[in-house]
DNA sequence: AGTGTAAATATACGCTGTTTATTTGAAAAC
DNA sequence: GTTTTCAAATAAACAGCGTATATTTACACT
């Protein structure tokens, strides 16, 4: 037999694929993706897959992107927690918490994204930064509204090399040129989070450092103390578990 | 023919099956190493490396035991270019500013040791500890220095799960319980540089944020800034090029 | 000189991604 | 209601991979 009647083929081949591909990648990582096993999964050949997908870097890709629009939910999801306009360091705490609890969640899924655990792939960076800015973007706003609001910390952040009208994050319109050390605030504070969470969910802390949940909310904590600045209507700084001293 | 004249073969086989791996790694990456091409370069079979590497993997654990020594050596360099006591300050500095040259170096070392690029290789954990700690023992080694000197901002710090005689950094003896902060705070920065320098050369920065150096050494400043003391002997911290708000 | 061993080769197995040619169900056209 | 057309599947094959097994052979020792 060649080709199977419509009925009774699956009529979601494509996405029969990828499920197939996230259960192989969520039992054994990454790395063991095989084309071949996913055929013999779901019950077709290997090159019925290409069909579907031009080889396996799309499909890593297509994977890849899924994998952003779940973060990406996430991200946005805890953003919008606390929706009031004086909430911006919760929100930007909140975008924090949610950001490592996904991770562990998802561990291969965040490899996938943030690492680089599949054997030849290289990322097309051109498919894949609108899904990765959006997913930055929550992160990005938040310190956006913080940046308006007057409470964000930004002497001595180094200037981006960006011309103004190339924008890639979700802004507020301003034209205020100091809006751009809000990037190189974003990336610093998401290079913290992803440094401290990737070493955790690879495995590589020390035995002895095994409470991340207790190192990231004191990494949290030292992120909101060093770029929020309080509120001037009365409203304090978060809550926080430690003091710092006067420098 | 078998085997050949030992006069006409190359006596450090061993060695130039490892020269030959770093060479395809620095030129295409450590997920495109292949036995079978070292073998062809090198000018043996296949199966020969066995008798020198039980397989693959044990290679890959070669190279990053290698890389270890390496990065280990730069670190120790770095540390020991500010031999006085009081010049602890400037040591973190220096062993700061060497990891992330270092990764810029060998980016791809880095990776094959903090990355997990090789497809099926899982790190054998025991075999690497040693070389791992004596690397990170220089940064641990110095922060350590500062907590006895009484300029570790520690506050705050969680505790480490670690029972005392379990001690696996090089670290001055001392009787002193808090001394386990310093565990967590050499976790805390390492995870800093490692995140930015991790995005940096897996060019994982957006394209406005190309001036890693910049961030780099803003990271660095708010790093010390955060952990330093001011000496007490007269001795300021080390100048930075941004000022702080009080908080 | 003879023997044992270690190091190399030759061969083969099963796996991978991918390409080609071929078949065939299903839909469209007449 | 045929016939044509097309898309989706299969079958077969290729090159490359890590690795196991059996075999050859140069060297060292007795």
């Amino acid at each position: 037999m060649a080709r199977p009647f419509r009925a009774l083929q699956m009529p979601h081949l494509r996405e029969s694929i990828k499920d197939s591909a996230w259960r192989q990648i969520t039992e054994s990582g990454a790395s063991s993706l095989s084309l071949r096993k996913i055929a013999r999964e779901i019950g077709i050949t290997a090159p019925a897959i290409y069909n579907y997908f031009p080889d396996r870097d799309a499909l890593v890709t297509a994977l890849i992107i899924d994998a952003y629009a779940s973060f990406g939910d996430f991200q946005h999801e805890a953003k919008a927690s606390f929706p009031e306009p004086g909430q911006a360091a919760e929100r930007l705490r909140a975008t924090g918490i949610a950001y490592r609890r996904w991770a562990i969640k998802y561990p291969h899924r965040y490899m996938l994204i943030f690492g680089s655990p599949v054997p030849g792939y290289v990322p097309p960076m051109q498919e894949l930064l609108p899904v990765m800015m959006r997913s930055l973007g929550a992160l990005t706003a938040v310190i956006a509204e913080l940046h308006i609001a007057g409470r964000l910390e930004v002497r001595g952040i180094p200037h981006p090399l960006i011309e103004p009208g190339h924008r890639f994050f979700s802004l507020p319109d301003t034209a205020d040129p100091g809006t751009f050390a809000v990037y190189s605030v974003a990336m610093l504070i998401w290079s913290r989070v992803h440094g401290l969470v990737s070493l955790e969910i690879t495995g590589q802390l020390p035995p002895f450092a095994e409470d991340g949940e207790a190192l990231y909310r004191y990494e949290l904590d030292a992120i909101c103390l060093q770029f929020i600045r309080p509120s001037q209507d009365g409203e304090d700084v978060i809550s926080s578990t430690r003091s710092r001293s006067s420098q």
